[in-house]
DNA sequence: TAGTGGTCTAGACCACCTC
DNA sequence: AGGTGGTCTAGACCACTAC
């Protein structure tokens, strides 16, 4: 049964909480603790009202505190759901390994081999390069690059979007990567066939809430950060291309492998 | 002048927003286009309230909107402030390289050579090993274990939690690992000098929205999320150590150097 | 003291889902 | 039809900041 629980603070004094928090840590604590598990609902923002001794309003207010942590999500006419976690690793540090052959690109066959159904849409774009890129290919603000963008998909669930851009002068040399749809044998094989090897990595990753646009893309509720992945490939001489990926925050995680992991396998870890 | 603009969905019919909605797109197009500007104040609730012709509570919910998505803040008497983004950069793939001396620890040193003031506080527990950090060590979850936990700032503002764990053997061999404070040659270089180097690094990178203890922690209002950052480093023979650092996500973003980056350095980019 | 945001209420009506 | 959450209002009082 709900108790008015207030908080003692460090100094020793009271610290009254205001009813809709004291409704959000009531409820989050009975959600971490089990009462309400991972996929079930919650009890109607009614009875919750009842149970506090406070107004429709004040308890939507605590319930919107949960749902700004990502605990909870709410659809009209449903009601309040516990949030599931399920998490997709993608391992970066050898996410373009050109050594073992393989069909599709990388990101099919990472999908593929853990059981689930990828599916991605493609556009093909002319641009002139945002500055964020510019800096990172070494090419001025402004001028034209090819922007290669990928919608991407597990089992119909959204998952990430990625845009890649390549300099002008490459082009050039690769114009295959204004050829709208993918690359049978990915774009890095593609441009290493040409003698334009990727021999160096720069990758940067960030975290922020999304958009309106990213959530839309997305499908992405409030509570939800997106992970920012950008990679800058080099060649021997230059930078030659830069992609940006957005991921579901919650659906996703990255890894990366440095040095010597053979003491790893020896005895597998869940 | 605010206008009424309602949204035309892709199949063309129209899509009425909700007020608040317009509220926050409004605001959202100003602030964007630098009506208004970094750490600059928005007009207050009566005056939004009047402008968009809604009830102080509708505007609020416009406004609690864009707090979410962590462009503005608030502050009880002040008013809403549009945030200031400054990024701290942590280089994850050199982060712990051993090959030129320093006097304290990587972070201390990162920090200062940024031009910014270091300060963090240490403490160290015996405790059990939760499953998740059992799992990357090797140990039986329960099993006893050392957590050095330390909380960093920068310039006196709370800038990431990190607890690392070191299992029950190694300590045997390490005690001063149990040791309250700082050690002053780090804790890596101190176990280099007991003959167990750390030869290899498995890194997870994930997002999500703080707990509140987090929050609490970092200082973190709504709408910025944690990156949380689990690395585990290994000797030849076993992991040795598992430390998960929680950044907060608007002021941190994390690089890694992967393979030959040397045509990176002959044309500083910004 | 005046102005700001923070909390809370009571009630109205709407949109969506299930039966 | 009945229950759920979504939107919106009008007004009250409180807590904090500035002057």
């Amino acid at each position: 049964m709900f108790q008015q629980v207030d908080c003692v603070r460090h100094d020793g004094f009271m610290d009254k909480q205001p009813k809709y928090r004291q409704v959000a840590d009531a409820l989050r604590r009975e959600i971490d603790s089990g009462v309400y598990e991972s996929g079930t609902r919650l009890p109607s923002e009614s009875d919750l009202s009842a149970r506090f001794a406070a107004s429709r309003n004040t308890v939507r207010s605590g319930l919107s505190l949960l749902v700004g942590e990502g605990l909870i999500s709410s659809s009209q006419g449903l009601g309040y759901e516990v949030r599931r976690h399920e998490v997709f690793e993608l391992n970066a540090s050898r996410f373009e390994d050109l050594s073992f052959p393989q069909s599709g690109d990388a990101y099919s066959t990472d999908v593929t081999n853990a059981g689930r159904r990828p599916h991605q849409t493609f556009r093909v774009e002319m641009t002139t390069t945002p500055e964020y890129i510019a800096n990172r290919l070494k090419v001025a603000a402004g001028s034209r690059a090819v922007l290669r963008f990928c919608h991407r998909f597990v089992d119909d669930v959204p998952w990430s979007t990625q845009a890649t851009h390549y300099p002008e002068w490459l082009v050039e040399k690769g114009p295959r990567l204004t050829e709208p749809g993918d690359i049978a044998e990915g774009t890095t094989r593609y441009l290493a066939g040409l003698g334009i090897e990727q021999i160096g990595y720069a990758d940067e990753i960030a975290a922020r809430m999304p958009t309106p646009e990213e959530a839309r893309l997305l499908e992405m509720g409030p509570g939800v950060p997106v992970l920012i992945w950008t990679r800058t490939g080099y060649s021997q001489e230059a930078p030659v291309r830069c992609t940006i990926t957005t991921f579901r925050g919650d659906l996703n995680r990255m890894n990366y492998e440095i040095g010597d992991l053979s003491a790893r396998s020896e005895n597998e870890a869940q």
